[in-house]
DNA sequence: CTAGGGTTAG
């Protein structure tokens, strides 16, 4: 009578805490708890809920234990990560004698898997191996796993190979692991050779990690192949498959297919469906839609997760998305989500992405953040060389340095951004020493920023070094970076030379290569060749000019004085221009001495961004010129009410570490004197230089800087 | 009482 009340009260505990507890009550009551049966029962009902400190003291004051109560509890630590228990019970276990099994292995395994902990596993593979475990299908498989995601592929192939007769389960935890490392070539023929097998049949666990792989357009046909392959294998139904087919047919630039396999999933989808739809769109600027389906999940009661926030906080960059950001920043604190790393990074770059406000909200989160990790420091180092504050940047990555997160490719690119932003050469050089020390240097993102901080820096000869390593030709990025430092370093034709070369090596080119190549013929006075450029953008090479375009365009013009010229370009505009372009044309009206244009533009920027003080400077500046005093009176008047301040232009220069700035009539600095008078030297050799008997000589002149 | 698989931020 009692063992069987207590059977029947051990199988409804399975889902109550509560009838649990009372069963246990029962067992001690009559004695059943030195039923070793009864007890490992009830041990693993604990662990089950969540209550590992109540399962430890029933293990504790267990008369007797068998293996099954050890395995229990190694399981119990291992599932909340708390390897280093699962360790100690595992010696304990066979220090009391206690046998050790199959199970044993494969539990404390999972454990070492999840914790990456490599050598602990080599260790455990000695003792599988000396009580003969190596064959067993668990064992085994546990084994390749564990491998598999310490990223060792060749030990869990050479694992792999030691099980007799390896089951799906054993593959699929192989093509996982190669799939970890990247090697797309041995996960897919793996796939070859596993479907060969007519023992072990392809499933859900085969597809879902394979898919993960295919996150580029290029793979856009061998993830139809795939599909294809879950259609004929009639898989197309699982969960997990389709939920990584949502995100590669993103990633490979086709959301509305993520959408129709996401709609096809109809009421069996879940919480990961949900994540990955929103996450697809808004990584492709459908960002409506990714609201869309976030107020759909809340209209149906769906519970969300740290994912979905990830998601759909990405998806708020615009303006337009600001004050709808800010609402999820206060879901997120709502939810007590805010200290959770990924939630929190989301955020930081979504403030660093709004265009108005400096860094204060990004900065403020950033600093209440516990525990930040690299993604949080590069995404607030990013922001920093964004908006200009670039020795905040280099401030940052000394903190970093001095912690002990170790650096990678986004740190050394963004540092390497704000050298260049600086023109700060010693610190670039050492920079790029850590970069090429920590194996960096041939990523493409850290070569281009190095292309730029050389070439910025003036020293073009290392720059073009840094392009000619490129380990990836066809980099467009170090392509473009590469352009762009000869336009700026006035070589417009090396530049144009570059690009032709660009188009016979059939590298891709991007908007940026046109405004490289447009600042390269602004820079050099190739007007006729830049108009061509941009008006073959649209019909040749099928990339629609952007606004920065029309800009560099209406610079070139001005540079030539063809002043009607940049007026009927912006004319001829398809959209109306932005600010941006307009002030480019201000520029060069000033400097074509059309007054009349120039004013008419300043008064429409004046309306559209009053707190800007270029126009100001601008018109100031004009008046100036034209010795009009009473309307320069009137623009200064206007910046004061408007409480618009003058931002000085600063000039630097690093001399031994040492960074000596000026602006201009600046007499601050200790060796004023000297320097002012070498630049009346200097200032006399130019203009005889540029006399007619100065010119043949140029090349015989060198002229010394005394520092 | 054992083993594998799908989502996130720069």
């Amino acid at each position: 009578m009692k063992a069987l009340l207590l059977a029947s009260l051990l199988e409804s505990s399975l889902n109550s805490f509560q009838k649990l507890s009372v069963t246990h009550c029962y067992a001690i009551k009559c004695g059943s708890v030195s039923d070793i049966y009864v007890s490992n029962r009830i041990l693993d009902s604990y662990i089950k809920f969540g209550f590992l400190g109540y399962a430890h003291k029933l293990f504790d004051e267990m008369p007797q234990r068998d293996s099954v109560s050890w395995n229990t509890m190694i399981s119990g630590y291992t599932s909340c990560g708390k390897l280093d228990n699962s360790w100690c019970l595992f010696t304990d276990m066979k220090r009391c004698g206690c046998y050790v099994d199959g199970y044993s292995f494969s539990r404390l395994l999972k454990g070492i898997a999840s914790a990456k902990r490599f050598h602990l596993g080599e260790q455990v593979h000695g003792l599988v191996i000396k009580g003969g475990y190596e064959c067993n299908v668990f064992v085994g498989s546990s084994l390749v796993d564990m491998y598999a995601k310490c990223e060792r592929v060749e030990d869990a192939f050479e694992a792999f190979m030691e099980i007799s007769e390896p089951n799906s389960v054993s593959w699929n935890a192989l093509i996982a692991g190669f799939v970890q490392v990247r090697d797309i070539e041995t996960a897919f023929w793996l796939l070859g050779l596993m479907e060969m097998k007519a023992a072990v049949t392809m499933d859900d666990g085969t597809f879902a990690p394979l898919l993960t792989l295919l996150d580029n357009p290029m793979f856009c046909n061998l993830l139809k192949q795939v599909h294809a392959k879950v259609l004929k294998l009639g898989l197309e139904h699982e969960i997990t498959i389709c939920n990584a087919m949502i995100s590669s047919y993103a990633d490979c630039g086709s959301v509305s297919d993520s959408k129709r396999v996401f709609d096809g999933l109809g009421g069996s989808r879940d919480l990961i469906s949900w994540n990955s739809m929103i996450a697809g769109f808004s990584k492709h600027e459908q960002k409506e839609s990714a609201f869309e389906l976030f107020t759909e999940m809340h209209r149906n009661w769906i519970e969300t997760d740290i994912y979905t926030y990830t998601g759909i906080v990405s998806a708020c960059s615009g303006e337009e998305h600001q004050s709808f950001g800010k609402s999820l920043h206060g879901l997120v604190i709502k939810k007590g989500l805010e200290q959770v790393t990924s939630v929190s990074n989301a955020l930081i770059s979504m403030y660093i992405q709004f265009p108005t406000g400096v860094m204060k909200d990004a900065l403020s989160l950033f600093e209440s953040l516990k525990s930040k990790d690299l993604v949080s420091w590069n995404s607030i180092m990013t922001g920093f060389s964004q908006k200009g504050l670039s020795e905040d940047a280099v401030k940052f990555f000394s903190y970093l340095r001095s912690s002990n997160i170790e650096v990678d490719d986004y740190t050394f690119s963004a540092v390497l951004r704000s050298c260049s932003d600086l023109a700060t050469l010693q610190l670039g050089q050492q920079t790029h020493a850590l970069a090429t020390k920590s194996s960096f240097e041939s990523n493409e993102f850290v070569t281009s920023s190095l292309i730029l901080m050389y070439s910025k820096c003036g020293v073009i000869e290392n720059a073009r070094k840094c392009f000619e390593q490129i380990s990836s030709e066809h980099s467009t990025i170090a392509w473009n970076a590469m352009i762009l430092g000869y336009a700026q370093h006035g070589s417009g034709q090396v530049s144009l030379d570059l690009f032709s070369q660009m188009r016979n090596q059939n590298v891709k080119l991007d908007h940026v290569t046109f405004t490289a190549i447009l600042t390269a013929c602004s820079h050099t006075g190739l007007i006729q060749e830049g108009l061509e450029l941009l008006n073959s953008m649209e019909p040749v090479y099928k990339i629609q000019p952007r606004m920065e375009h029309y800009a560099a365009a209406v610079d070139l013009l001005g540079r030539a004085g063809l002043v009607n010229k940049a007026k009927e370009l912006i004319e001829s505009m398809p959209l109306s221009p932005d600010p941006m372009v307009l002030k480019t044309f201000l520029g060069v009206c000033r400097a074509c001495g059309e007054i009349e244009m120039a004013t008419q533009v300043a008064s429409h920027l004046l309306e559209i961004e009053p707190e800007d003080h270029f126009t100001y400077v601008s018109l100031s500046h004009m008046y100036s010129d034209l010795k009009k005093w009473e309307e320069k009176a009137n623009v200064k008047k206007m910046m004061k009410e408007r409480g618009v301040k003058k931002v000085p232009g600063w000039s630097w220069i690093e001399i031994r570490n040492q960074v000596n700035a000026f602006n201009a009539e600046d007499r601050s600095h200790p060796l004023s004197k000297e320097i002012y008078l070498m630049i009346e030297d200097l200032t006399q050799e130019m203009q005889w230089l540029d006399s007619d008997k100065g010119i043949d000589q140029a090349s015989l002149i060198g002229v010394n800087f005394v520092f």
